[in-house]
DNA sequence: TCGCTAATGTACGAACTGGTACGTTAGTTA
DNA sequence: TAACTAACGTACCAGTTCGTACATTAGCGA
C-alpha cells in the first residue's frame, strides 16, 4: 500500500503475497501454459528472480495459488450457521452461500477449470484439501438427516449427490457465461436476473428433495 | 485408412479432415496456447506446413475445431423426436439426450472450457453457430408449452432457464470429474453410477417444472 | 559498527515455437 | 505428352519464455 518508488524494502511476506496474488489472476485468466511467468513479475513491485527464489518455478507459484485460493473458501463457508434454521431452509441457505460465493470468486472458478484440464493432478499436492471439502459435505449431511428424521425428505438422496447438483448450477452460471451468452445471448450474470437464478436454484433442490 | 507410407498421395479432403481431427483432441486436451502446432502436425500423416497451408495458422485451425464440434451436435440433437411423448417424458427425454451427448464427447465440453476461457471471442466467427443453438432451445419451448397447456407445469418457467439447469447438471459431471474425484473420492462417470445421475437429473428437472 | 545472510536486482542463455522461404511432386488438362 | 497448378516436404528463422549465474543491498545480531 505505501511501498516508497525506487527505494529498496525487505519484506518477504508482502513480497511472497503479492506475487501469489498476481499469479491467481494470471493463472485464472490465461491458464496454466497460457500464464507467462515474466508477465506475472512485471505485475509486481518485485522482479522475476523473486519467483523463483520463493516458489522454485513456474509449478511452485501454481501449487502456492491453487493452496491460497481454496484456504479462502474455507473461511467462506465457515460462517454459515444452519442448525437454528428447519431443514429444507437450511438446504436452501447452503445452496444460497455456494451461490454467492461462486459470484464473489470468478477467479477460483477459472483456476478450477484449470485445474481440471490438467486433470487434478496438482490438487493431491496440496495438503488438507480433502478434508476441507468433505466437511462441508458433511454439514449437508447432518440437515438432509434431519429432514429424513422428520419425515420432510426423500430417504435416498445422498449428500454428495445434492452438493454436486448445487455446484454444477452455479458453476455452470459462471463458467460459462461467456459462450451461453454469445449463443443464447442472455448474460447469466446481469445483476437484474441474480435473485431470479438464487431462488430458481433453491427451488430446484427443495424440490428435489421433497419426498 | 488405407495409405501408402513412404509414398507420396494427394488427397486434399483426407488431410484437411485428418488435421482438424488431430488437433480437436490437442486443443481439447491442453487448451489453445498449450497446444502445439508442431506435436499436432507430427500425430498427422503430414506436416506443420499443410496446417499453414489450409487453415492459415493455429487461429484458423482452432476455428476450424470448434466448427466442426458444433456441427457434430446439431446433427446429434436432430435425432429427437418428443411431440408423440406427453410434456414430462419429453422433458426428461431431452435431457437425457444432453446427458448422452456430453458423456460421449468429453473433447466438446472441454473445447467450451477452452472457449470460455478466452472469453468466447472465437465464437462470433463460426457461422451459424447462434441459429443452430437457439433452434435446439426452440424445440424444449414448445414442450413447455404444451405442458402448461395442460395444466402440468407452472407457468412461470423460461425455456433457457430449463437449458441451463440440464446443461449445469451434464457439463459438471464431465468437465469437473478430476478435480471431484480427487477432492470426494468419487468418479461421477463411474459407469456403476451412471444411470443414477440420469434418472436424477430427470427427476430434478420433471420436479422443478411440476406444479 | 561491523560483518553476515536473507532478500533483491540485472543480464543473459538455451530451448522452444509459431511462422515462412523455397523446392518438389502428383495429377489434370490442353 | 508437355505444361501447369494444387498439394506437399524440408530447412530455417525470429521472437518468445523458462530458468539461472552473478552482483548488490538491507537489516539484524554480535
Amino acid at each position: 500500500m505505501s511501498a516508497p518508488v525506487g527505494e529498496r524494502r525487505r519484506d518477504a511476506e508482502r513480497t511472497r503475497a503479492e506475487i501469489v496474488w498476481v499469479a491467481t489472476d494470471e493463472f485464472a485468466e490465461r491458464g496454466y501454459s497460457g500464464a507467462r511467468v515474466d508477465e506475472i513479475a512485471a505485475r509486481t513491485r518485485t522482479t522475476k528472480r523473486m519467483i523463483y527464489y520463493y516458489f522454485g518455478g513456474k509449478e511452485g507459484l501454481y501449487l502456492a495459488v491453487l493452496e491460497r485460493a481454496y484456504s479462502e473458501i474455507r473461511a467462506a463457508e465457515r460462517t454459515v450457521d444452519v442448525d437454528h434454521l428447519e431443514p429444507a431452509a437450511a438446504v436452501r441457505r447452503l445452496a444460497e452461500v455456494t451461490f454467492d460465493h461462486h459470484e464473489a470468486h470468478p477467479a477460483f472458478i477459472k483456476l478450477v477449470g484449470v485445474e481440471n484440464a490438467q486433470h487434478a493432478k496438482h490438487m493431491g499436492h496440496v495438503a488438507g484439501l480433502v478434508d476441507l471439502n468433505s466437511s462441508a459435505v458433511a454439514l449437508l449431511r447432518n440437515v438432509l438427516e434431519r429432514g429424513r428424521a422428520e419425515g420432510l425428505f426423500r430417504d435416498d438422496v445422498d449428500a454428495l449427490d445434492v452438493h454436486m447438483m448445487i455446484s454444477s448450477f452455479c458453476f455452470f452460471r459462471v463458467a460459462n457465461r461467456h459462450t451461453f451468452g454469445a449463443l443464447f445471448d442472455r448474460d447469466l450474470l446481469d445483476p437484474a436476473r441474480r435473485d431470479h437464478y438464487r431462488t430458481m436454484l433453491g427451488d430446484l433442490v427443495t424440490g428435489y428433495l421433497k419426498r
